[in-house]
DNA sequence: CATGCCGGGCC
DNA sequence: GGCCCGGCATG
């Protein structure tokens, strides 16, 4: 009989759920009044499931109220639970919305053009980002592609909160929030063109485009740059010169990395005028949410299985991560907008950067930081933040490969060396199994 | 096949 | 929430 001993009691609490639900909220909100409407949800079906599983992460998420264990769950493996939710995404599609006469407050001009502009944008960046091909399919993982949206975050994400950190299966990461932001990408009519045209115009267009009304301001993610213009053809071109430093054709598209749109309800009024600077802590309201589920790969596939276990993504779909982490240093904006392209890392990290990102736990590679995380015990899974920017630099240094390949980002690390209470304990003595093992889940006396 | 554990189901 | 177990991934 060995002693049983208190495992782990300490768990980690339910700590920063509640930032981030604000955060959801927020966001959601703001699209909700924009669109309204029910009846556009087909429109981006077609187009890439992650956005609607971006959705239907937040949507369910402030819907239901479960526990905040599992909320946070969600959050990290939200595409469990994404299976059946993604209906919800429905009513609130829309991003787009065109043209909502509520919108108008500010905008003088029609904001659908704005808008077209700038989803044509973000959808540019996506596919570029996405791949080096961009709009061709996913390179990788045909079959469990289903997955490969969540395969993205799978990266980390999946599995990676798991890490009991704080005790028991339900991970606390306090902050695990889930998705991006809805708004994003899409395009109402012909995604196909609008691609295209953004590919081959790229900023011609939006430069053409009047970049005065919109709503929303493009904001350099650079480390120590914080600069804030209205265009984005602007933004790319600081970037490019000032921190990408003129380069091949490839600084194009990095450029996406580092800017963000910034569009809030609030925001926008006020940024356009005067940009100054800000942190894009405001910005966050909207966005904020997760790395979510869209994996840009997928984008084009679209139809996630989300039902089987996003495991399985990690696994077998091993090859969906592209590039591996996005920024994530970067201002919580920046997800929203990205999360397609870059983000697909996955990351959920948390970060100790943006503590009010939900994001989602990090992962510090060391472990067991807990500095700000509340996972004493963190697995080395990924990275953590500020990766992004590293892969970014990387990134850009190689001829881009391409495809995203994934690098990196572990999957699931398979069983640890550790032993857990069966090996050690055997079946035979199973009464002394911890708690999860008996039950089957993760092995809390163990953690590995 | 053994192990580890996710996802669910039942109470 | 506690407890179990199917089933899958990994080794
Ligand atoms: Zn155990």
């Amino acid at each position: 009989m060995a002693a049983m001993r208190p495992e782990f009691g300490a768990g980690a609490g339910p700590a920063g759920t509640a930032s981030r639900l604000p955060g959801l909220q927020a966001c959601i909100s703001t699209t909700a009044h924009n669109i309204n409407r029910p009846d556009m949800r087909q429109t981006l079906v077609s187009t890439q499931s992650c956005v609607q599983a971006e959705k239907a992460f937040i949507e369910h998420g402030h819907h239901k109220n479960k526990t905040s264990a599992h909320r946070q769950r969600e959050g990290e493996r939200g595409w469990s639970s994404l299976t059946t939710p993604l209906q919800t995404v429905g009513p609130t599609t829309h991003l787009k919305n065109l043209s909502s006469p509520r919108e108008a407050p500010y905008s003088f001009r029609s904001p659908e053009s704005v808008e077209m502009d700038e989803i044509m944008a973000a959808m540019v960046l996506t596919s570029l980002s996405c791949s080096p091909t961009v709009q061709s399919p996913p390179p990788m993982d045909p079959g469990p592609a289903g997955s490969s949206s969540s395969a993205d975050m799978e990266c980390c994400g999946g599995e990676l909160s798991d890490s009991g950190s704080s005790g028991y299966w339900s991970w606390d990461h306090g902050n695990s929030s889930p998705t991006p932001s809805p708004f994003v990408t899409e395009m109402e009519g012909s995604p196909d063109e609008g691609l295209h045209m953004e590919l081959e115009q790229g900023e011609e267009l939006n430069a053409k485009k009047p970049k005065s009304s919109f709503r929303g301001v493009y904001k350099c993610l650079w480390p120590s740059c914080g600069k804030v213009l209205t265009s984005s053809v602007g933004i790319k071109r600081h970037i490019r010169v000032l921190h990408l430093g003129s380069g091949s054709d490839q600084s194009q598209r990095e450029e996406d990395f580092y800017y963000t749109k910034i569009c809030c309800e609030s925001v926008d009024a006020s940024v356009a005028p005067a940009p100054s600077q800000q942190p894009v802590g405001q910005t966050s309201a909207p966005p904020p949410l997760s790395w979510a589920s869209c994996g840009s790969p997928p984008c084009s596939e679209l139809q996630f299985l989300p039902a089987h276990r996003p495991r399985s993504n990690s696994s077998s779909g091993v090859g969906p991560s592209r590039p591996s982490a996005l920024s994530q240093s970067a201002p919580s904006s920046f997800w929203q907008i990205h999360s397609e392209h870059l983000y697909q890392a996955c990351s959920p990290v948390q970060v100790l950067v943006a503590p009010r990102n939900p994001a989602c736990q990090g992962w510090v590679p060391i472990a067991p930081v807990s500095g700000h995380s509340n996972t004493p015990m963190v697995k080395p899974r990924c990275r953590s933040v500020s990766v992004g920017e590293q892969w970014l630099q990387q990134n850009r240094l190689q001829p881009m490969s391409a495809s995203p390949s994934r690098t990196h980002c572990s999957f699931r690390k398979g069983r640890g060396e550790a032993k857990k209470c069966r090996k050690v304990y055997g079946v035979e003595r199973k009464d002394q199994w911890c708690t999860a093992c008996r039950w089957k889940k993760a092995c809390q006396r163990f953690p590995d």
